[in-house]
DNA sequence: GGAGAGTACTTAGGTGGCGAACTATTCGTC
DNA sequence: GACGAATAGTTCGCCACCTAAGTACTCTCC
C-alpha cells in the first residue's frame, strides 16, 4: 500500500522522541483518526453549504433531531450535548429561529423553561444536508469490504467504550 | 460487549431513514470515529491547560514542530496546514510571540516573507504538553492488543488514503 | 408560607477567527 | 528594463462563542 500522511509523519518523528515513549503504531493510529475526522468535517461542511446553512446551524439542527425526543429539546440540554455554553446556545437558537428552522415555545409546566422545536422547513433542510453527507460517508466507508467494516467497527467500539468511561470518570 | 453511544444512536435512528439509504454499520463507524476524535481533542485540551497554553497556541506550536523543517516555517504554510486563514495566523503568531514561544525573522532572500521559528521556551512547553497527551493516547490505544492495533491501522490507512485522494481532487 | 438555595435562560463584555481590502515585494513577459 | 499580475503578510470590520453577571422563576424546609 502507498504511504499516507501518517506514515510520513511517523517516519519523520521517530527520531525526535528519544526521551519520551513514542510508539509508531499508536501515533499513526491517532494521526489517522484525527485526519479522517477532519475529512468528515470538511465533507459535512460542503454538504451544509449546498443547502444554505451555516455550520453551527446545521450542527444544532442535527443534534436537535438525533435526540431520543427528535426535533424537540430544551436549550440547556442541547447546549450540553453540543459542548457549547448556554449563552452560545441562545445565539444559535436566535439565528435558527430568525431563519424559520426552529421555534421557541414557553413551557407551560415550568415558566423558566423554553422548548426548542424544529419546524417543518428546518427538518426538510436538515434532511437534505444529511442525504448529501451520507453519500460522502458511504463513498469513504465503501473502501472497506463488509467484513473489514465489521472488524473496524468492533475495534472502534472497544475504544469508544473506553473513551465514554474515561469521560464519565473525569466528569465525576 | 456493552452498548456504546453509537449503538444507541443507530437503534434510535434506523426508523427515521426509510426514504434515504441508511447503513447501520457505516453510520456506527462514522459516529464512533467522530466520538473518538472528540475524546482525543478533550484529552489534548486538558494536557495543554496543564502547561499553561491556550488551545490555539499549542496547536500552532505543534504544527510548527511536526513539519519536515521542524520549528521553522512561513506563516502562510502554517496557516494552510492548520486550516486557518492567513489573517487568523497573524493573530496566533502575535500571541505566541508575545508569550515568547516563537519569534519572527524577516527572510533575507525574499523581503515579503517572514520566518516563524520556535524558541527554546516554546519547544520545552510543547514537549511537556506532548508527553501528557501521549500518555492519554497510549491509555486509549492500549485497549487493543498489538494484533488488533495493527489491523486497526491497516483499515484506517485504507480510509486515510481515500480521504487524502478525495481532498486533493476537490482542491483541483 | 416565606426565605434562601437552586435552576433555566438571557444579556453584557471581551476574544479568536474569517473574508476582504491594503501594503510591500517579486515574477513574467513584451 | 518596465508595467501588470501574482504572492506574502498585515490591518479592518464583523461574527460566533465564552465567562460572568443578571432576571425570572421553582424547590426545599424550617
Amino acid at each position: 500500500m502507498a504511504e499516507d500522511f501518517a506514515d510520513r509523519h511517523v517516519a519523520r518523528w521517530r527520531d525526535h522522541w528519544i526521551d519520551i515513549d513514542f510508539d509508531d503504531e499508536i501515533e499513526a493510529a491517532t494521526v489517522r483518526l484525527m485526519h479522517l475526522d477532519r475529512y468528515l468535517t470538511r465533507v459535512t461542511r460542503a454538504a451544509v453549504r449546498q443547502v444554505g446553512l451555516q455550520d453551527y446551524e446545521y450542527e444544532t439542527l442535527h443534534r436537535l433531531m438525533i435526540r431520543d425526543t427528535p426535533g424537540r429539546a430544551s436549550p440547556g440540554a442541547l447546549a450540553e450535548s453540543l459542548g457549547v455554553s448556554a449563552a452560545g446556545m441562545t445565539g444559535r437558537i436566535d439565528s435558527l429561529e430568525r431563519a424559520g428552522h426552529v421555534k421557541r415555545t414557553p413551557s407551560e409546566t415550568d415558566r423558566r423553561r423554553v422548548d426548542v422545536e424544529a419546524t417543518q422547513a428546518g427538518v426538510t433542510v436538515w434532511r437534505q444536508a444529511m442525504a448529501l453527507r451520507g453519500e460522502a460517508e458511504v463513498a469513504l466507508m465503501s473502501r472497506l469490504t463488509r467484513g473489514e467494516l465489521a472488524t473496524f467497527n468492533r475495534l472502534l467500539k472497544k475504544l469508544a467504550l473506553y473513551a465514554e468511561e474515561a469521560a464519565a470518570d473525569q466528569a465525576r
